[in-house]
DNA sequence: TGCCATGTTAAACT
DNA sequence: GAGTTTAACATGGC
């Protein structure tokens, strides 16, 4: 077993901000003792504050304090470490003391909410909570037809938490080409599309505490197809235009004309 | 060394 | 105003 508490790791998908959350998991109750940093929001306001709990949605970690709620995102380069500090003061986003700890964020984006954080999110939309609802899932991808399987499984307010790695490994795992539309798929390749959303997350979590997630990828970064052994196309598809692996032979497009 | 990426928002355009 | 494009953020792996 290794001690990886002190290390400081990059952030981005849903699965990880569940670890990070585990990992602070002792802070909960507790009381900020000094909170500092670099995050343009005033420190004052969380010092002395007890927090009453920490939660996620998708790839955004609420630290809820009294009346207000912390909001942080990692976007695509954050990083955090826990009680030890690894890089110069002046790039600590947001630092926070406690009596048992410390926790240090890095590039990340910190906001202050005013607003209870129950009524602004759908958290059956989170595909690693307890209150995820895949019918509700399917109600909003029927709303929106038009929509390519890649640009979808993106969409925060429908699978929240999927990440570029986890659409690609979804779609590979289904065989399922990123640009078939929504209307387009049939029923039960839909029923797969919205739960490996959720299965494949579960994965990736076990995976990435295990540090063998990238062993595990099946068609991201690849060259080869491992099903056919055919050339793996690389391409920045739909109107989000993220960089998508897949296998034009083993991943079907529907409509199909053969 | 330079390019690019597990992401999102907001400004700058048409 | 709407929809679309681009910049900004600013680290680290290859």
């Amino acid at each position: 077993m290794v001690c990886l508490i002190n290390y400081r790791r990059i952030m981005p998908e849903g699965p990880s901000i569940i670890i990070l959350k585990e990992l602070i998991l002792p802070f909960k109750g507790k009381k900020i003792l000094d909170a500092t940093g670099n995050a343009s929001i005033e420190m004052d306001r969380l010092k002395n504050k007890k927090i009453l709990d920490i939660r996620s949605w998708g790839k955004q970690l609420f630290l809820v304090l009294d009346k207000i709620t912390v909001r942080i995102h990692f976007l695509l380069f954050g990083s955090y470490s826990l009680h030890e500090q690894v890089k110069p003061d002046k790039s600590v986003r947001l630092c926070l003391k406690f009596k048992n700890g410390t926790v240090y964020f890095y590039t990340c984006s910190v906001r202050i909410l005013e607003e209870n954080i129950d009524s602004l999110y759908d958290w059956s939309a989170d595909v690693m909570s307890d209150k995820w609802n895949p019918g509700k899932a399917r109600k909003k991808l029927k709303d929106h037809p038009q929509l390519m399987a890649c640009d979808a499984l993106l969409d925060q307010q429908i699978f929240s938490g999927v990440g570029n790695i986890i659409k690609n490994e979804v779609l590979y795992r289904i065989y399922l080409h990123p640009e078939t539309r929504i209307q387009h798929i049939p029923p039960r390749k839909l029923t797969e599309l919205i739960n490996e959303a959720r299965n494949y997350s579960f994965d990736f979590l076990k995976w990435k505490k295990e540090y063998v997630l990238k062993k595990h990828w099946l068609v991201h970064t690849k060259k080869i197809c491992k099903r056919c052994e055919l050339p793996v196309i690389k391409k920045y598809c739909g109107i989000t235009k993220r960089r998508t692996f897949f296998c034009v032979n083993c991943q079907r497009l529907y409509p199909s004309n053969v």
